[in-house]
DNA sequence: GTCTATAATTCGATAGAC
DNA sequence: GTCTATCGAATTATAGAC
């Protein structure tokens, strides 16, 4: 059904290209100064087509916000590195443009959308919770919480507020220390005490 | 010169009333959403008084969002329980309205608004750098930056994403877990190892 | 499928009466 | 000091020609 060339162009090639572009700008610029003219313009197509594809404003961050953590299953990786080999995937999945594949659209938007902070409670819970579920039982919620808290924290201040101590730094040397804290919140004591 | 009451009202009382209004706003809705004519509404003032007071609606966020941390001399709190005072002063800093003071509306705003990521950034370089250099004068950037991102990453899923597993929590465990990670990025083995 | 033109709002900012 | 009225610009969204 991708393959067909004739009659129609089927107009995949603009929608994704209007995706592409609608990525770019909410994670640069957050939901409310992204305006679908500079969408359109950085796509290199008609403001109205947007439109045309997705209905709406919503419609359009909708279709460009839906995203995957890719966490790998902790049950493959021993014990004693699971703490470090989260951090590592967490920073490769930003990877160095910044953007972390889209993710820096949530994370940006969030923050002032009620729409994109509910998906951000939804990736917490259907992608985190369960993988931190079953590789710590007890109080995986807690646990989950405390990982995120760290890791979004990270992420905020490095491609968000963009801190230099956070940027400037070492991406080796950042993970090893990630790495410690979240194998700490995944197998170390937890309670009050 | 506080005290006259004669002639004009002097005006201070309104002014009050609107940076009250716009801090309630700003950091609620962030800095895009927020409207001068919300502001005013809110303050129960007509919205032209907003833009005489404080000329532009930028005049307005400078005037909202000038805040302190109030970090308390870690000299003065024995070594092994900074960590744990450090975690417990910003928690009880946000308090329970979630604003922390007006907290929030840098953390909200930063998001998506230039002037107020580098507000964050010189709160970050006067105030958190200053305290952890004196405490930790090895690699105090690499610390201090460590610390920052636990910490505003809490403030973040607490307060602006509102994930449940962060606003349910109890916060004595959380602040014993937080200062647990605080105190190893203060005196803790820091480097690449 | 694509684009022009424009409707309908909304907002920041200004001018000026009182 | 305070408020009414309004300008000018920008935005989302729609109607319709090609």
């Amino acid at each position: 059904m991708a393959e067909r060339r004739d009659r129609h162009p089927r107009s995949g090639l603009t929608r994704q290209r209007i995706v592409q572009a609608a990525q770019r700008r909410f994670s640069l610029d957050g939901y409310e100064r992204t305006t679908i003219r500079a969408v359109a313009a950085d796509a290199e197509i008609d403001p109205s087509m947007v439109m045309r594809y997705f209905g709406s404003k919503e419609g359009l961050f909708a279709a460009a916000a839906c995203f995957d953590l890719k966490l790998p299953d902790l049950a493959a990786i021993p014990r004693k590195e699971r703490g470090l080999r989260l951090a590592q995937h967490y920073l490769r999945l930003w990877g160095r443009d910044g953007q972390g594949g889209g993710l820096a659209i949530l994370l940006r938007t969030a923050a002032t959308n009620d729409g994109a902070a509910q998906r951000v409670r939804e990736v917490f819970r259907g992608q985190v919770l369960p993988v931190i579920t079953a590789a710590a039982p007890d109080a995986p919620a807690l646990r989950a919480g405390l990982i995120a808290s760290q890791l979004l924290g990270v992420a905020y201040c490095r491609h968000v507020v963009r801190m230099p101590a956070l940027t400037t730094l070492d991406e080796g040397i950042l993970a090893a220390n990630l790495g410690r804290t979240i194998q700490r919140y995944l197998d170390g004591p937890i309670g009050g005490g």
